[in-house]
DNA sequence: CCTGTTTGTTACTTTCGAGTAAGTTACTAA
DNA sequence: TTAGTAACTTACTCGAAAGTAACAAACAGG
């Protein structure tokens, strides 16, 4: 009928509604839906034509942002990164160790809420090697650092520093490995609430209070 | 110098030492190295050709005893699986709850050390979709389903056994993640020995029990 | 309205990896 | 020794996905 190619907007994916946005706006989408399906089918399961399709795109603008599959990678990880060490900066604000405790765990169940996709994607880049492996472990390994000192700090004063690190190193990686199994849980269970999920994590960590302070009080 | 074609002995990967070997022992050799290449670098960043030359051997091969990658995929994932049952199965003899779930804890880290390959393989199957996907699910939901039956029997007797279970799951959820985590970060830390590693799971296991008691003797 | 810049597309090339057909070498048993 | 079979290779096909060059349409400001 039309001779002007009629656009019908009955397509599917994560589109921002018109078309032709203003790059800032289109890298975010690219960002966002790029970390969905990573997260869903893998990183190397997912090619470049699938991201740019369900954005409502074709290939060529990614790799004009982007400039490779591996830079699109990069960008994400960047991302969340950083938006995960701008929480964490925060927290150190925090004075008292048990509280900073506390709204690290906070922070994190909310971050694993919100952004579970850009998480699974740091989660399975860690692996293997190459730069997005390292840039992947450096991302959680500042959360584990974070959750470390704060642990450490719960020390008597008397205690090496350095030691009461160590000591504390194998409960700060069960905690976060609980928080993350926990979350994942509530995210695949139908009929839970995140109050349920946060009470929860509350209980296990307070549970868990209890065998780091004996091992931060015994003696050598 | 010599027209027979002589093999030098000099290559590198996960060879039985001579060559040659018989079916059974080949696909053997090909599951164990292809856990240990899908661990390292994920499912589709490895090409069959590098499993086959890590094994010393070429592509057909492979196709002829596994039909297919995702075939190959399959076995590995079958035969990590009814290991994990076989060994659910022993627990299972065991009357008391309480020890039972230690057992079952001893299982878990025993397999995540000698096995750590397949498991990651298994954890990395899980996320997507496909008939892989379902395969790895089930075996983990198995090692799940075992921990929240034993815990759910921790409960008086007058608990309704499902409102039991319903209760424990997110313990159990969050005590597989930290055994998973602590395991992981035992793996990769130096000069940490396998009985230090238990000794922490056994602090942290006690520690959850606590909550897991009184959340079961709280009624309704 | 026309001119440059930004946003976007079509239509390719090229590389890489899954899968296969047909042939070769070694072991085995009569 | 000689057939027969089990283990293994070489040398391909074919499709899919990374990456690119060249072109088209929208919007902005004069």
């Amino acid at each position: 009928m039309s001779d002007r190619k009629s656009r019908d907007m009955s397509e599917d994916a994560g589109k921002t509604g018109g078309r032709r946005l203003p790059r800032a706006a289109r890298e975010a989408q690219i960002l966002q839906v790029a970390a969905e399906m990573f997260a869903a089918q893998g990183f190397h399961a997912t090619s470049m034509d699938d991201v740019a399709a369900a954005c409502g795109v074709t290939k060529p603008m990614i790799y004009s942002y982007f400039g490779s599959k591996p830079g699109l990678m990069a960008a994400l990880l960047q991302r969340t990164g950083r938006e995960l060490l701008a929480g964490l900066a925060l927290m150190a604000a925090i004075p008292d160790p048990e509280a900073r405790i506390r709204a690290t765990l906070d922070l994190l169940i909310g971050r694993l809420y919100e952004q579970t996709a850009s998480w699974r994607v740091i989660l399975s880049a860690m692996r293997g090697d190459g730069p997005l492996a390292e840039q992947a472990r450096g991302y959680r390994a500042a959360l584990i650092h974070a959750m470390l000192i704060t642990l450490a700090e719960l020390a008597p004063p008397d205690l090496h520093r350095a030691i009461a690190r160590r000591r504390v190193s194998p409960y700060a990686h069960a905690l976060l490995g609980a928080a993350e199994a926990g979350s994942e849980w509530w995210l695949s269970t139908p009929g839970v609430s995140r109050a349920e999920t946060e009470a929860t994590a509350t209980k296990v960590l307070d549970a868990m209070l209890v065998p780091i302070r004996r091992d931060l009080a015994a003696s050598v």
